[in-house]
Formats: C-alpha cells, structure tokens, sequence
DNA sequence: TACCCTTTAGTTGTGCACAACTTAATTGTG
DNA sequence: CACAATTAAGTTGTGCACAACTAAAGGGTA
C-alpha cells in the first residue's frame, strides 16, 4: 500500500489547496471564534509538520539506498564527518536524542563495521564514538545525497535556508516550553 | 537522560545561532562551490525538520497526557471528530499511513474503548472505523490541545499559518519526486 | 576516608513507521 | 461464466524514539 492515493476530498492533502490554506483560518470560522474549530487549525498545523517530516525520512530512504545507511545513521554520520570522534554524550546533544536511542543505533552502525566504540581512559563512564576507515570511505559515496535531496524538495536555496532557520526556532521554542513547565 | 544538554560548540543546536543561521550557506564555503560542504547544509536542513518534528511529538506528548492519547492517536481522532466514520483507507489517505500501521494503531485505540472496527456490508474488503460514544466525548477534553500546542511554540498565527503551508507544499513536492522517479 | 549526589551508558518495554508479504473480496475482460 | 488483476486490511520483521530504570564511575563535602 504506497502512499499517492486517490486523495480524499479534504483540503489538506488536496494539491490544490496549496494557495487556499492560506485563508484556512478564515474558513475555518464559520462559528464567531470561540468553539470555532480550532481542532481543525490544529489538525492541519500537526499533520503539516508530521507527514513533512515522514515525507523527507522516505525521500532519504531512497537516495540512501546504496550507503545501506538509515536515515537517522546517516544524520550521525554527517556528524562524524564534520567533527570527528566525540562521546556518545556529545553526539547525542547534536542530534537531540539520548543514550537509549543511541546506544542501539550505534550498536548497528558498529556491526555495519562504520565505527568503532572505545571506554574513554580520563573517563570510564564516557565512551567514544569513531569512524572506522570504512566509516571515513562512505563520505565519497554521500556526497551526491543532499543535492539529490534539495532537488526532490523543490525548494529554491532560499527558501531551504529560511525554512531551516524558522524549524530551528520553533524547535528552541518548543523544548523551551517544554524543559520550563516541566519542572 | 533529558532534552536540554548543555549544547555542543555547533550553531545547529545553539540558541545564539538564530540569525547567523540565516548566513549558514556563505560561510559554509570556504573553499568555492563545488566540493565545498553540501554535507554540512543537508546536514542543517534534515536535523532542523527532523528535530522539529521530534519537539512537538515531545510537546503533544505533554499536553496530550491527561487524555491517555497518543500523538498520532490523536491525530486519527481529529479527523475522526471532524469527518465521522470512515474506511481504514480513507483514514490512511488523511493521515498518508497505510494499514500496516493503521492496524495496530486502531487496534490499540480499540482496546481504549475510543474507537469499533466493522466489515462493511457493501464491501466486504473495507472496514468502516467508528468513533464510539467515549471516543466522541473525549473531544470535549481535548479543546484545550490546540491553544497550549500553538502557545508552546511561539508562533504567531500568522507565521503558524505560513509555515504550515510551506510544508505541506514540501510534502506534496516530495512525494511528487518520490512516486515519479519511483516507478 | 566515607557517603551522597551527579553523570554517562546501557537496558527494557511500548508505540510508531514502513517494506514486504498474505488473505480475502471485488472488478474487469475474454 | 472463468480467471487474472486489483484492492483493502492485516501480519511480520526491522529500526527509530522515548520513558523509566539500572549499573558503574566520578566529584564533592562532612
């Protein structure tokens, strides 16, 4: 079951709403505003960033294919690549996620033979993240990946840039919001 | 482990970064063009809607707790609140999931007591999914979600509006390059 | 030194997403 | 009508994400 369906007779997903959802907001009132469903706002903004997201995970699937990388290993490789070796710690606040989604990760990435994992001798509780030579070799095979990808987006430079920075502030936002209340 | 590291010396993930974000694409290349490190802009751009989309599943996480809903349980309810009973398939379409991970998802919504699964009589293939009178009421309880969602992250209507059709155009283009070159 | 508190990885359990496959019902065409 | 192709839902297996927890090391203070 794959994913261009005859798509339902809902705006969100209609290709040709693409122009109208900029006045979802107004339609959306039909009641004065206060029970006005805000549900459906929130449905369309959640959905937005949910099956954007989806979207782009599958877009790498494909241009990854050859690498044999997943998505998520190929965003800790580019990480690798830039910085070089580092603790799991520390690849973890670059890439958001913590030791329990890591630890499995980099166990995969071990046995795919694209890097090593060593005790850290200062600090027996830290554990260095390296590349293997066959970790290093793959960069060459990635390089075509992101121009692939900007590609397929259809997006102008510009306007990737722009929207990266306005996910980097809503993100900031969120775990502000989040790390705040949730004291 | 939690989510606000005390970050890495990388301007992805660091607050300060916001606007010098904007210039990301100049200074990453220092040498010309060609080689010069597309690596490290994909790298910028996946994490930033990677990211983004893990933050608010984080935030929906929250705000959704007293509900015993989970992110995308509750984005098969908003559909359901707003559209009524519908085939697994058309659900799908909305949702851009298909049944292998529809099944389990409404399988589980079942068991909450939120949702009935019935064979349609017309077709015996489809399965109409149905809110139950639980399901329905606990719209009431989630009114509230939109505004702490919208709250948390910052966004002027306005800009919530903008950025969420920026992404479903990105969805759509994506999809577009998916299925064609796919074939 | 002894004790406690913090930090770093890792483990366990649950749920989501998707590819590949199976089963059963329906549709289309000769 | 018969039979191949299509369609809908479900199943299986893999990997990611996260909460809650454990284990072990490090650091600080009485």
């Amino acid at each position: 079951m794959s994913h261009q369906p005859d798509r339902p007779t809902d705006p969100t997903t209609d290709r040709a709403a693409e122009h109208a959802a900029d006045h979802a907001a107004d339609r959306a009132a039909p009641e004065p505003q206060p029970g006005g469903d805000l549900l459906r706002l929130d449905r369309q903004l959640c959905f937005a960033l949910h099956a954007a997201s989806r979207a782009f995970d599958g877009l790498y699937r494909r241009v990854l294919r050859d690498t044999e990388l997943t998505y998520p290993q190929y965003l800790a490789m580019l990480v690798l690549w830039e910085h070089g070796e580092m603790p799991v710690k520390r690849l973890g606040e670059f890439l958001r996620l913590d030791s329990g989604t890591l630890s499995p990760l980099l166990k995969r990435m071990q046995s795919a033979g694209l890097v090593q994992r060593e005790r850290s001798a200062h600090d027996e509780r830290s554990v260095t993240v390296r590349l293997t030579a066959e970790g290093t070799a793959l960069k060459e095979r990635a390089q075509g990946v992101p121009l692939k990808a900007i590609e397929a987006s259809g997006l102008a430079a510009e306007e990737a840039i722009d929207l990266r920075a306005r996910l980097l502030r809503l993100t900031a936002a969120l775990d502000a919001a989040l790390s705040e209340e949730g004291a």
